[in-house]
DNA sequence: TTGAAAGCGCTACCAA
DNA sequence: TTGGTAGCGCTTTCAA
């Protein structure tokens, strides 16, 4: 429908050929045409409003200059971030993005990965659920589109599959144990989305355990929190968090479970972190305007996104695939962890200060 | 790049024409064909991985089957929202969604809206930091692109020019100025992001101070602040907040500052709300997660998002181009606004000097 | 420096 | 029910 003024009405305008429009708009300095004719052209495409299309171009040129990301959801900050580095990169280098979000839904992963191909994008960039369960990675892979995974972990399906750009998540695990055990912490639990959608929260776990167990401290509780409505405070409850035999700290695998975490500790008047710390993974903007301000590990989301973007056009140009890249993450210091409770938690009525 | 295999291949692979093969696939219940040859043709499919060119069938067919979506920024959940709508309304109807994100910048909206011309989008869902200022508009206009603003504010440059889903954002100014005098509030503020980049703001403005003047009370005093840095400290200095001279109430015109007031608040030992009240606009879910709650107009984010799709969907069938669509907020309750305070608030011994 | 013409993959019209 | 075929708008040889 959009301006249906052609090439070849540009050509007509200017008294040229089409070859010779086509051949100005897109010289790259070598197919040069005269100045006067230039001048020409350019008054007829001015004067008709011309847009070349994108469809007769790809046509011919086999590329549509689109890049399809798919992203499981734009609640979570850091994957609003993702999406505006590979926004902005990608519209820097002329390439625009086809977007979908899959709500943590496999089947829309894969339909959405069926789009970008029956769009033949010219490149994908994905976090998916499960990397090794997902077959839409393989539709890419036979369809030869540059692809990169975001977040995800590596492992059996995606090595030498597909480059990842992510951090080392089960180094993010341990370094959440080593804070706490520096902290005096013996007794800890992990709060986490559904495992089977997220392999990123099975590798913090995993370095997690790993850690305690190097330290000579028991296995961790372990609850598993659906993601959408974040139901809580049932997790709490099987943790037994805030009583006696309750864990001295808490690891939420991401912020925004972190926060609704202290949400209901404050509800149950349970101290952060006088009675409970709490950590969370990501760095979200927000976890610093809460009260306590929250801890966190921090991870590079934007930047993620500007090297996903960097990786697939170099990968279309033909280019060295550069293999997965390993960003590094961060301690962002919070109010929200503290010096481990000192023995005897208060078994009921309570209005005990915190002694170190 | 994407399976070089063309519906040529297909039909030589099934023995039979491109018509057929083509009649095949699209067969809207009537271009029929034998059964017998269905299942040659799509076994070939199948044997070869055949997947249409969408380049190809735009080409001939003059639609894209792509939206354009066109959004400030993804870090505020509201536009998250916005998104996860429009996306769920697309995708069931066979569309997909291009996407760009602007950051409030202008150059980058006319930016997005020339990528979208270029892409042939069938359909455009926009939100800009100002309609009458928008040149991107026209554009879209003269394109005869079926196109829809989300949260902006109708002005002469939008009516009849351009259908609208929003919520009417100066009664929302209205609303909030009633609930904050119900409560006693005499003396209010408003913090607003850079009105220059929100339409929305300004409406809210509006109708805030309208509503105050038709109670009999001062204007309130407005402060702007940066959208992004948030700078809020010197907004709350140059307003007296928590000296005597100061206002009781804070109106911030979106939840993400009004968090960001709540926090530098806190951290000046001003108590919310005690000392002073405070209230947002958007009902994001993270403003109940904080303490205290934050109070809020919510708006139907992911309602409107379906709607604009819907919207621009039903322009594109030609069915009668829907005018704008004003859909209903609410008020979230929250902790963070209660009475007035009592005459002189006992908080920080006030060093402030007091202002006009 | 310019133009003519051959398709890119597809749909749809018209014949058979 | 099927097939032949004419383009859709564009880029790109190949000649002039």
């Amino acid at each position: 429908m959009a301006g249906s003024t052609t090439i070849k009405d540009v050509a007509q305008h200017a008294g040229v050929s089409v070859a010779t429009v086509s051949r100005l708009l897109n010289g790259k300095g070598k197919g040069r045409v005269s100045t006067e004719v230039a001048a020409k052209v350019h008054a007829a495409v001015e004067a008709l409003g011309y847009r070349p299309s994108a469809a007769g171009r790809s046509l011919k040129t086999r590329q549509t200059r689109n890049i399809g990301i798919l992203i499981p959801s734009l609640s979570n900050p850091v994957f609003a971030e993702i999406f505006a580095g590979v926004n902005d990169h990608a519209r820097r280098e002329g390439y625009t993005l086809l977007a979908t979000v899959s709500e943590y839904d496999r089947e829309l992963e894969l339909d959405g990965i069926q789009t970008f191909l029956n769009h033949q994008v010219d490149a994908a960039i994905l976090t998916v659920t499960n990397p090794s369960q997902c077959e839409g990675l393989a539709l890419l892979k036979a369809a030869k589109v540059p692809s990169v995974l975001v977040f995800n972990q590596e492992n059996d399906a995606t090595r030498d599959a597909m480059p990842l750009v992510t951090v080392d998540n089960e180094q993010v695990g341990r370094d959440v144990a080593k804070k706490l055990i520096a902290l005096g912490h013996k007794s800890m639990a992990m709060i986490a989305g559904h495992f089977s959608a997220s392999d990123r929260s099975r590798a913090r776990r995993m370095g997690f355990e790993r850690a305690l167990t190097e330290a000579g401290l028991p296995n961790p509780r372990v609850c598993e929190v659906d993601f959408v409505s974040a139901e809580v405070a049932s997790a709490l409850d099987s943790l037994n968090v805030g009583s006696a035999t309750g864990p001295t700290a808490l690891f939420c695998s991401n912020d925004l479970l972190a926060i609704a975490v202290m949400k209901e500790l404050r509800r149950r008047s349970v101290r952060v972190p006088g009675d409970v710390s709490v950590i969370g993974v990501d760095g979200i903007a927000i976890g610093s305007l809460m009260s306590p301000t929250l801890a966190s590990i921090t991870q590079p989301s934007r930047e993620m996104g500007e090297k996903a973007a960097a990786l697939v056009l170099s990968q279309l140009k033909g280019e060295a695939c550069a293999a997965t890249q390993l960003l590094a993450h961060d301690y962002q210091e919070g109010e929200s962890v503290g010096p481990a409770a000192t023995k005897s938690p208060p078994s009921s009525s309570d209005p005990l200060q915190p002694k170190a």
